[in-house]
DNA sequence: TATGAATGAGTTTTCATTCAT
DNA sequence: GATGAATGAAAACTCATTCAT
């Protein structure tokens, strides 16, 4: 039931936007009465929480897997690798993304982004770390740098589909991240 | 009038947040009554708009500056100067960019933050249409990628404040830019 | 279980305070489920009514027989007596006391008590007409100004805690009784 | 519009009871919108607050008159007159003092009752110290029980209507407290 | 034109009560 | 009988918007 509510929030917050979902159009989703919602929520605060922790649960892991499967590579195929499933995950879940993007307030959102990025940055810091004697800048700059300039080039393809194709902007990415490092 | 209205709504977006900004609020830091403000907006959506309009007035043009003004010298050289400036605009209006990217939601901002990176984006392709013969990417897919990317690292230097120094993002930013075109 | 409820009732009454009193609380303080309450009871009102009415099968009986089982003293004895018991029951069940005069609506409980005054105006007023002539009032009057007097100055006492002795509160009601009767 | 408001209360609270009194009844029978009524009002517990406060105002003043312009004459007269003119205005406003003792939840009132005894009570006091001598209990235990006796008996006299004449209830008064100074 | 009191639909939340299991 | 999830009407309160002055 706390999964039926949930699937309707995440459907209001979808169908409807984040102004107009209310506790009553989620409990009217998910087909009960808005009194049963709170049998499961302390408040809609709540389940709006549920909703982004479920994508995250769904979706974080596969993204830091990304990496996390790859960390034996060298550095250019784990990027060439990486970058190619990461837009694979985001492309498969453009609804999750927007609304994390693009629909619910930052604060909501922060928290996990914030986690998620810092947990493929450690990994990614520590790679480097190994990979690379020291350098330029410091692993976890690097890190800093190539985890968001990565995810936000990839969010921003799929969300804005530009005119150019998916290899393309791996291909970039992999020169781009290549540049950085070498 | 309307530009202290306008003025006052920054204000109550900045101090109260977006939900917490009401039309009455907004009446009130403007030092007029609710049933003024409408008689120069048409709702509270119109406010809001104005809001982001105002600061687009104030901030776009300077950033569109940091390219325009620098189209006749050689590409390193631009982006060196322009990702400095860029840093410091941000910089010096670190409220505004927490408002555009972080408070306000996305589907207010994104108007204007899609026309101001089509119009960089604009300036760049021409750039580097002029400046390098045909390449792996068309100019237009570097704009978009390199705008992009130099954008969201700034943004996020700016509001996150990571631990490196301004200098190290700029020179980064360089390097990257640099081995994109290369 | 019909017992079980009431007294959960009463802990609930007595620990959240009749507005924070609820189905579901005094269901959940009896450890049975809502559903089973409304097997003994028709509604709130009735766990509310039996509540009340057992504080009064509790306490009543001992009030009552504070004068009953004294109707053959003589009247100063009678009273004395009387208000010391009386004291001693309302001290030792402030509880109680606080619940039906402070907490619970006048209205449920108006009842139990204006029943409880009755029966031991009864008392007192058939004690008077034996032991007194004819005088400036009716027995019943009488009986309504003391017990009602005595009543109210030994609640007020026993929930007030005004800064003078037990003794002396009797001592006084004793002489205005007295003075009354005289 | 406050003084509407507050009849409104005061007119709920009268004819719905307590329970009943919603602010959307109240702003109803203000002939207004719930929404105007919280242009005036914070919250439900101010406009309940207030109409307890108006009729203290109203109410508490002439109480304590009652007392107040009579402290030059002796105590048998002060008496008489004053428990007359207690009996008249109680009498005059019996609704109201159905209010206060029957119908809102004591937590509400004990403020106003509490301060109104304390005033008259202190009157008392004083008043007896300076006409008797020491005695066999403190003039402010003789205005404690004096007081709380008085008011309520008046109390219940005006709301429950025993069968005996007004008169009847002030001799008893007057002697009752008389033979307490005795 | 400016006002600001008034509006009232809409929001979150509670809780007495029911009923299928 | 017992359950307890489900109900849904009703409560307090908000706020974008209007309109008589």
């Amino acid at each position: 039931m706390v999964e039926r509510i949930v699937t309707a929030g995440r459907q209001v917050l979808v169908e409807h936007g984040y102004e107009r979902t209310t506790t009553n159009r989620v409990a009217d989703a998910a087909g009960i009465s808005p009194g049963s919602l709170y049998q499961y929520f302390p408040n809609k605060e709540a389940v709006l929480a549920a909703v982004v922790d479920a994508y995250s649960a769904e979706i974080a892991d596969q993204l830091a897997a990304v990496v996390t499967d790859r960390l034996d590579l060298p550095p250019l195929e784990l990027m060439r690798a990486s970058y190619d499933d990461l837009l694979d995950i985001l492309l498969a879940n453009r609804e999750y993304v927007r609304l994390m993007t693009r629909e619910l307030p930052h604060a909501r959102v922060a928290p996990h982004v914030d986690q998620l990025e810092r947990r493929v940055s450690d990994l990614v810091g520590t790679y480097l770390s190994a990979a690379r004697p020291t350098d330029r800048v410091s692993p976890s700059t690097s890190a800093w740098i190539l985890v968001r300039m990565v995810e936000h080039l990839c969010v921003q393809y799929v969300l804005d589909d530009p005119p150019f194709s998916r290899q393309t902007l791996v291909d970039e990415l992999v020169r781009l991240s290549a540049g950085h490092l070498a």
